[in-house]
DNA sequence: AACTTGCTCAACCGCTAAACC
DNA sequence: AGGTTTAGCGGTTGAGCAAGT
């Protein structure tokens, strides 16, 4: 025989919390501590089952819950951390002691998603979205776009390869912008900064933001092999991180990246990105 | 003022791996 | 070994609120 079951849910309280209940948890819980979700409830004189007081506890009441939202650097580091690990978003909570996974998912979903399709990236796969003259859309990923990218065991190669990369993603984006993104950001300027700040989320999301990031004392960007990577973060279902480049530098100027940035949607969080690594540096030392 | 629409987020639902018997 | 339950996770819902008409 297994275990008692959790609850027998007939007679038990359902919706909002209310104070007193909210009371009662803290209560047991700060005195008595979790042993048993299933016990809480009974314990705490409470009319709800031990799954309803253990998210409650979690989502709500938890003392060392970071209260109010999202700052642009937060929101900015679960853009990059969704590209990575996808929609694990305990996974991801885990990087912002005091937020949870509830409420980062809840952000994403209204907040985040909206930017990102605003600024013409699919916030599933975190790939550029090109629409043609018609209705439909495709998107264009990483791989197809290495296709046509030589084989990069050679400097010389990894040259062409980032070449030939950067042109066609500056294509793209400029497709992009000219037939999508001029109705829903309004008075924006679509000219080659433009194309250069989505060539760069690019690189800092999803497809390379894995292998690279701005080397600020050199003034360029560095990709790395992403079997650097741990091998649970690596193996993730964006299809287009892991299959990345080898050692790409690049010349366009990290300050005018966060210039265009900040022009275009006032994400003061770009302004922070030392920070963001930070925390890289924390979660892949190796890698720094 | 009344109604509609859209947004936010707390809470619930359903699934799964791990723990238990 | 296998059935049952728990804890935890991600997806979804809906009440409450604000803005627009």
């Amino acid at each position: 025989m297994g275990r008692q079951p959790c609850c027998d849910k007939v007679g038990l309280k359902r919706g909002p919390w209310t104070i007193d209940e909210d009371h009662k948890l803290t209560n047991f819980i700060l005195n008595n501590g979790i042993q048993c979700w299933r016990m809480v409830p009974k314990l705490a004189g409470l009319l709800r089952c031990g799954k309803s007081c253990r998210l409650r506890w979690i989502n709500y009441l938890r003392p060392d819950l970071k209260r109010g939202g999202f700052t642009e650097m937060e929101e900015n580091q679960i853009i990059q951390l969704h590209a990575r690990l996808g929609n694990r978003w305990s996974k991801i909570a885990s990087h912002f002691p005091g937020r949870t996974d509830n409420e980062i998912k809840n952000h994403w979903n209204t907040r985040i998603k909206k930017k990102l399709k605003l600024l013409g990236f699919d916030p599933v796969t975190h790939q550029l979205i090109e629409q043609s003259s018609t209705t439909q859309k495709h998107v264009i990923s990483i791989e197809q776009k290495s296709e046509t990218i030589p084989d990069s065991s050679s400097s010389k190669a990894q040259e062409e390869s980032s070449e030939v990369r950067s042109q066609s993603q500056n294509s793209e984006a400029k497709n992009n912008l000219d037939s999508v993104k001029v109705e829903e950001l309004g008075e924006l300027i679509l000219d080659q900064t433009s194309n250069e700040l989505l060539r760069n989320y690019d690189k800092l999301s999803g497809g390379s933001y894995v292998e690279s990031w701005f080397n600020p004392e050199t003034n360029t960007s560095t990709s790395y092999s992403s079997s650097a990577l741990s091998t649970e973060e690596s193996n993730n279902n964006n299809p287009s991180v892991g299959e990345s480049f080898s050692i790409i530098q690049e010349d366009n100027s990290f300050e005018q990246w966060v210039d265009n940035v900040d022009y275009i949607l006032s994400w003061d969080c770009f302004y922070n990105l030392d920070e963001d690594f930070l925390f890289l540096e924390r979660d892949q030392p190796h890698l720094t």
